[in-house]
DNA sequence: GATAGGGTAAACCGATCGGTATACTTATGA
DNA sequence: TCATAAGTATACCGATCGGTTTACCCTATC
């Protein structure tokens, strides 16, 4: 960032500090160019100018929001479950609305749309930096329950963009899940370790019972 | 249901059987009226003759896919996990494209229209489903848990729709995390029928470390 | 002080949107 | 038989969409 001034930035920074404003609130398809320029305080020419097309814009917004996640040397149980603290904090603002990602995908409905792409490297980047402090905490079989809490999370963003108003309550209840999640692997783990077997009750197979409709 | 032949079936049932195909697979902003008219081979006029604007026939459109669940005198634990098969049944057929409701919510972004009460209440019924089977099975607090098994499910759906390809999988890993938290939850439940302690290991306090961005 | 380069403002383009109006056809039933 | 109701086809409306064009206005540099 080249100033912080919003009136001061560059055409280009106001342009995307715009589009993010505008697509993230009130949706992609929802917000059309001219609106974007205009809360840039940009003429349209000059959007197009940086940005050839309305896609291009959307990608670019969508790899703007990409940002790498800062190193950590807090314990690892820590890192995951602050995670889930974070979302719980994020779901308590007014204008939480999910996870431009997911959104984005949802809203194209496109899977060739380049945003689709990023998306997914967004989601299996956050899955690698929670396998990795999974496997540094001694999980057994972090690939697997690092797409569980991944799930948890998801599931928590998801239901909080639908039910707005209880929506912190969401997050703190997918913390308490992956931290019966987490301290099971790890049990596991250690029995395995020290020879214990790892008991399995009633392997029932279960059955389809309801109707056809969603989700 | 008056007919099943689709040329024989009365207009309003085609214009719905059409909304619900389209809306479905394209999106509901993605598709015009004049295309739901012209799937269901009847006048814009006609369309508009039973529903009076494009709003109402989306609340119709996910009204029509509430669907009750099938009550059932197969055991709690096997409906439940049932569940989770029947995603991954879902996530298999290649064009599968989310939860109705969910997106609708996504691509409409406004609180206030009737899809969200709509997805609130299928979301709601949902829950108080898998709550009553909890209750039934024995776990401690049916009402968290169930809860947390639909954060699961939710996020098994949302993260079909991102990934594409591996999508099954993400149903069964979702399954197997709520297989444990259902062991977990019904042992403790019997744990202090039976006067045992829950133990509960290393309390920490966790704390965030990432950075901005989403979800 | 002329010359560009980057910016603005605003009109404009064809397409499509949700929704309406007009006029014609068809089938029913007293 | 003839009126009524329901449906069809089609053109139309104003608004907005993504994107382009034209013309003008700074400002910095040689």
């Amino acid at each position: 960032m080249t100033s912080t001034d919003p009136a001061r930035a560059s055409p280009a920074e106001r342009i995307l500090a715009a589009a993010d404003k505008l697509f993230y609130h009130h949706g992609i398809r929802a917000v059309g160019v001219d609106a974007v320029a205009a809360e840039a305080s940009v003429s349209k020419r000059t959007l197009y100018n940086y940005y050839a097309t309305k896609d291009d814009l959307i990608a670019a917004y969508l790899v703007a929001r990409f940002r790498h996640i800062a190193p950590s040397e807090a314990p690892a149980r820590e890192q995951i479950l602050g995670y889930f603290d974070h979302l719980e904090r994020a779901f308590a603002n007014s204008n939480y609305r999910g996870c431009p990602y997911v959104n984005a995908v949802c809203e194209l409905s496109d899977p060739k749309h380049p945003a689709a792409g990023i998306a997914l490297q967004f989601k299996e980047q956050r899955r690698q930096w929670m396998r990795a402090l999974l496997q540094r905490l001694g999980a057994n079989d972090p690939e697997a329950l690092a797409t569980q809490l991944q799930l948890l999370a998801e599931g928590a963003v998801s239901a909080a963009l639908v039910r707005g108003d209880p929506a912190p309550a969401l997050a703190r209840a997918a913390r308490a899940a992956a931290e019966v999640l987490i301290d099971a692997s790890v049990k596991a783990s250690e029995d395995i370790r020290d020879g214990r077997s790892t008991s399995r009750r009633r392997g029932t197979k279960p059955t389809m019972a309801t109707a056809k409709s969603g989700p």
